[in-house]
RNA sequence: CCAAGUUUGGUUUUCA
């Protein structure tokens, strides 16, 4: 059994679910029962891929089975409904459990935490972390680094640097993520300063920056008006060894931010760089270019570039044609923004919601309103559900068309739909 | 004896 335990680890690792749940069966077949590990280890390869109702299935069979879930099995759950923004199924789990009389135990409360922290719910998070203490469980060092976490994506960044220096009183030695995420709210708020103090105290405390925190960094310099700053960086990176190599996103970051101060043409050289020397590009760093080339109205120069990308084997993705979408769209370009709609169905790409919003805006600047009511409708027969972006778009043009009923009725959809105005 | 929790890149509307 422990072989097969091992074996159906190692399938869930490499994201082979398919064989990892017929080796299960494979052992039932066997006569060998799974036991409560088989199960966690399944519940957690299901849940990394977004199954959680089938591992919540898991969770039924064991006990058909004669199996109590434990406090792993629990906080596999949790952590799964939790991470998916699914809080509120993830609290009836936790209540089940103490219902059950299982402990819940730091990474129990931890997943829960983070749960409530990612959706905002600051007063509940707190809450539930004073329960945590209630309860005699320590939070570690992962507890405080998701509730920074949340707390900088909330745009808390100075409650998360309180927080973080309570965590250093308590004597929890922060890790690398906790100052990369950190880092990154700190950047975030235009507070780069904070962010090279924290960035030293790093280093004396004998963290050493990683890619992650190299990443962050140089996109809070490019964020905040330094680009300059950025490009010295990124060549400390390409050329001094005790900083870490660059990766693509190390590069997409710099191209992106050379093209927010509209240096083009400095962005390209810096792509054609890497490409020449072997370093890592994709099409995500492409398609920033593109995108930029398209908005400046240089038409020829995009078109370059995605040959380029072509000729050297990228495939396009969705956000790829996207970028087209919209670029062309800027460019009054509609017709041939419409024609990729096309070509990308042809290549297996669907069109997104975005990309009807973009063309419906266009069609909207230009007053062809009931052009763009016509694509509205075209994406409610497609089965697309339009965003509050589509609806204030199709709701504006209503507007301005000074047809208040047709506005009126479209905003009941929209609530109707679940939707917030704003 | 083996299972669970935290971080980095590209696209859209209006107003600021």
């Amino acid at each position: 059994i422990v072989s097969y335990n091992t074996l159906i680890k190692g399938l869930c690792k490499a994201r082979n679910l398919q064989e990892a749940l017929e080796l299960k069966a494979g052992m039932e077949n066997a006569n060998l029962a799974p036991n409560s590990l088989t199960y966690t280890i399944l519940m957690d390869g299901l849940c990394m891929e977004g199954r959680v109702d089938e591992a919540m299935g898991l969770v039924e069979e064991m006990r058909t089975k004669g199996l109590e879930p434990n406090v792993f099995a629990y906080s596999i759950m949790i952590n799964g409904l939790c991470s998916r923004g699914n809080v509120k199924e993830g609290k009836e789990l936790f209540n089940e459990m103490l219902g059950k009389g299982v402990s819940p135990n730091v990474v129990t409360y931890t997943s829960l935490i983070n749960g409530l922290c990612k959706l905002g719910q600051l007063e509940e998070t707190i809450t539930t972390f004073n329960a945590m203490l209630e309860d005699g469980v320590q939070p570690d060092v992962v507890t405080f680094t998701g509730i920074i976490d949340g707390l900088c994506k909330d745009g808390k960044a100075e409650k998360a640097l309180k927080l973080f220096n309570v965590m250093l009183g308590k004597g929890i030695v922060p890790g690398n993520i906790t100052y990369n995420v950190l880092l990154r709210g700190l950047c975030d708020k235009g507070l780069l300063a904070d962010a090279f103090n924290i960035l030293q105290l790093m280093i004396e405390k004998g963290e050493r920056p990683d890619l992650v925190t190299y990443n962050t960094i140089l996109r809070g310099l490019c964020n905040n008006g330094k680009v300059d700053d950025a490009m010295t960086l990124f060549r400390s990176m390409l050329t001094d060894k005790s900083y870490v190599e660059p990766d693509v996103r190390t590069v997409t970051l710099l191209i992106h931010g050379l093209c927010q101060e509209n240096r083009l043409d400095l962005a390209a050289d810096i792509h054609n760089m890497m490409i020449e020397n072997n370093k890592v590009v994709d099409v995500q760093t492409f398609t920033v270019l593109i995108g930029a080339y398209l908005r400046a109205d240089n038409f020829g120069k995009a078109m370059d570039i995605w040959k380029k990308m072509i000729e050297l084997g990228f495939t396009p993705d969705s956000l790829a044609y996207s970028a087209l979408i919209d670029g062309f769209c800027k460019l009054n370009m509609l017709n041939i923004a419409k024609g990729i709609f096309v070509i990308m169905r042809d290549r297996g790409c669907s069109p997104t919601v975005f990309d009807y919003n973009s063309v419906m805006a266009a069609l909207c600047k230009e007053s062809s309103l009931e052009q763009a009511r016509r694509l509205f409708q075209e994406m409610l027969n497609g089965n697309y559900e339009p965003d509050s972006v589509s609806y204030n778009i199709i709701i504006d043009s209503a507007l301005k068309s000074g047809n208040l009923e047709s506005a009126e009725e479209l905003l009941n959809h929209m609530l109707q739909r679940g939707l917030n105005p704003d």
